[in-house]
RNA sequence: AGAGGUGUAGUGUAAUGGUAACAUUCGGGUCUCCAAAACCUUAGCUGGGAGUUCGAUCCUCUCCACCUCUG
């Protein structure tokens, strides 16, 4: 059995995979592309070794921050683990909130393989990018502003694989289950959580982890924002206010991503008073399926 | 209470006696490897009233709100 747990950050996502692995004897597969990175364990909100019962959890802190990590590697490895546990008749509880991520393990999503170096693009205008990809594929349809897209583009348009149009096409049999709550109360939760972040240490973590100077931290929320407050560019409160209100935008982008892009999601609203009663919800959906 | 100043989108700011702009927030969206990323996009404003004027957000008066100073 394979469960796929999904949502925006912040509605109890691994508190649900954890009681619900235990429940059903399963291993998690986390589909997160932050908290697979070590150190980073504050602000990307991973389980404690208490929190997670003895659970196995696989993809939480698989690498190290100056390691090139990417939805590549996480299909190639993800598919590999959740293959054996198959063989295995483990069952296996899929929890996170890249939406890419989970797509790309339980998908027919084709990755090209790089063969040769990246191109330099750096002395071309966007509007001469796009051009150049046009002349190879007239109705391309990426942005013009969207130079990073563009890029990539062209540097794997190559090896490109014609064959890669099932993106849509389930590789596996699984269940998906939707965490949600209100916006206004989502937004109410990623404020407090924020700030329990910083209760816990936050500040310290980030402070010790921008003095061994990570880059990949600047694409990581609650950590360039810290950054840009030791940069002396923003001021201590100003960069709290900036986690939460890229927390609130990138929710906002995960529910675009769950609702446009992965189908047949069962959505279960969040009881944050009395979680048992959103777990129960779900234990009596998953009995549906025979699942006990 | 008196004197002065300021009122433009949720916020921060432009501009003009003749179609009110930029950034940002909010909302919506795109997605084949930095995806907690990158990018796109809808909407929204001249504090209220009166006057001058063909036409006022701009000039005049008044009310209201806020700020500063004096008491």
């Amino acid at each position: 059995m394979i469960l796929v747990i999904v949502g925006p950050t912040g509605v109890g996502k691994t508190k649900l995979s954890i009681f619900l692995a235990e429940k059903y004897n399963a291993e998690i597969i986390s589909s997160d592309s932050v908290s697979i990175y070590k150190n980073v364990n504050i602000g990307s909100a991973k389980p404690s070794i208490e929190e997670t019962k003895g659970i196995k959890h696989h993809f939480i802190d698989r690498c190290s921050l100056n390691e090139e990590y990417s939805v590549y590697n996480y299909q190639t490895e993800a598919r590999k683990v959740l293959n054996e546990l198959i063989d295995k008749k483990k069952n296996v509880v899929i929890v996170g909130g890249t939406g890419l991520y989970i797509k790309a393990l339980l998908y027919d999503y084709r990755f090209t393989k790089k063969t040769k170096e990246d191109e330099d693009f750096s002395n071309f205008s966007n509007l001469e990018i796009k051009n150049k990809i046009l002349s190879l594929d007239p109705n391309n349809q990426i942005h013009v502003n969207n130079r990073k897209r563009m890029i990539r583009f062209l540097n794997s348009y190559e090896e490109k694989d014609t064959n890669n149009n099932n993106i849509n096409t389930p590789l596996y049999d699984f269940i998906t289950i939707g965490l949600t709550t209100s916006r206004d109360k989502l937004y109410e939760i990623i404020n407090t959580r924020v700030d329990n972040m910083i209760d816990k240490g936050l500040l310290e973590e980030a402070s010790n982890l921008f003095n061994k100077g990570y880059k990949k931290l600047d694409y990581i929320i609650g950590y360039k924002e810290l950054n840009k407050y030791f940069r002396k560019e923003i001021t201590y409160k100003e960069s709290i206010e900036e986690i939460k209100k890229n927390t609130r935008k990138y929710s906002k982008r995960q529910y675009t991503w769950f609702n446009n892009q992965m189908k047949d999601i069962k959505w279960f609203d969040t009881n944050f008073i009395d979680f048992n009663k959103t777990i129960k919800e779900i234990e009596d959906y998953l009995v549906s399926f025979n699942i006990k």
